[in-house]
DNA sequence: ACCAAACTCTCAGAGCTAGG
DNA sequence: CCTAGCTCTGAGAGTTTGGT
């Protein structure tokens, strides 16, 4: 076999999740020249183009996508063995990991509580909200570990994505769009609830595309409550479909698919690089990466 | 048509390593 | 120690595309 240089891999893995020249050379701290030099010698190892232009952009090809989730694997792997194995102390004092998570998270929260509570009771977790969500707090060791749809700027924190999942409607049962094609018409002619957030969300962007005008006369702090007010009101919710399945499949709402495309919602968990080699922290992340790959469709 | 953004390519220079 | 070969870098120009 001819000696290929590893490295290659952990610029794969940037390009791959990022989608970005640009933005992996941000990330890995080198020259945009450096990284399409890079780029280059992996598509002649893969003989695949694997990031191809698509208007000012670059997109993934067929075989890039199918490639990153075993790169991802394959890096932490390396990582992991090369600075020891990812087990929790068995001694030591008892720690509480302070975990930053949006309401999108949620649905990782009780069964990640109850396995770090199994294999290792002593590590407490503290979830709190992400209103105070600047970076800071990440950087300065406030908070321990980030879990939501981020967008993280600082260039040096770690960010690992958990899971993908589609938006989906939600209506209570009984409502008009529950019967019969959800069409944009259709979809636009109801009153929505929205959700409170500092800049446009991918779903307002996707509307916005489409040039869908919805009416929205609600806004709520999160989707939990959109949910809950979509199930005993006339009001359309638009809702990332595993927290509907997972986290309040009880309430008997009628969920229908979005009559245009949304880019899929992707929950990251991210950590300031000072954890990086903390053995507890390696260990939660693992964790939390294993939860959520049974949440993954 | 013009401008801006993002990626690509070429070039010259610097640093590192292996071999003589 | 010197040299050749390789890799990486930044600078700068070119290409493509979208927005105005």
């Amino acid at each position: 076999m001819q000696s290929m240089d590893l490295n290659l891999l952990v610029t794969l893995d940037h390009l791959l999740r990022e989608v970005s020249v640009t933005e992996t050379a941000r990330r890995m701290g080198l020259s945009a020249s450096a990284v399409s030099r890079a780029l280059d010698r992996l598509r002649e190892t893969t003989g695949d183009p694997l990031l191809v232009r698509a208007g000012r952009r670059l997109v993934l090809t067929a075989r890039a996508e199918a490639m990153r989730e075993r790169v991802e694997q394959v890096v932490e792997d390396a990582q992991t063995t090369l600075r020891g194995g990812a087990e929790v102390p068995a001694e030591g004092p008892a720690r509480t990991f302070v975990i930053r998570s949006s309401d999108l998270a949620a649905a990782l929260t009780a069964p990640l509580a109850a396995k770090i509570h199994a294999d290792a009771p002593r590590i407490r977790l503290c979830f709190i909200s992400e209103g105070d969500s600047d970076e800071e707090a990440l950087r300065d060791g406030r908070i321990h570990l980030e879990l939501g749809d981020l967008e993280i700027k600082a260039p040096e924190m770690r960010v690992r994505r958990l899971f993908r999942d589609r938006w989906v409607g939600v209506v209570r049962k009984g409502h008009p769009l529950s019967k019969g094609n959800v069409t944009k018409r259709r979809f636009a002619a109801h009153a929505h609830v929205g959700l409170r957030r500092a800049g446009p969300s991918a779903l307002e962007r996707a509307l916005r595309a489409h040039r869908i005008e919805r009416d929205v006369p609600l806004i709520l702090p999160n989707h939990h409550a959109a949910i809950a007010v979509a199930a005993q009101s006339d009001f359309v919710a638009v809702v990332p479909e595993y927290l509907v399945e997972h986290v309040m499949p009880t309430l008997g709402v009628h969920i229908f698919r979005l009559p245009f495309e949304v880019p899929p919602l992707v929950v990251s968990q991210a950590w300031h690089p000072r954890f990086d080699a903390d053995p507890t922290h390696r260990w939660l992340r693992t964790r939390v990466q294993e939860v959520c790959s049974s949440l993954e469709r």
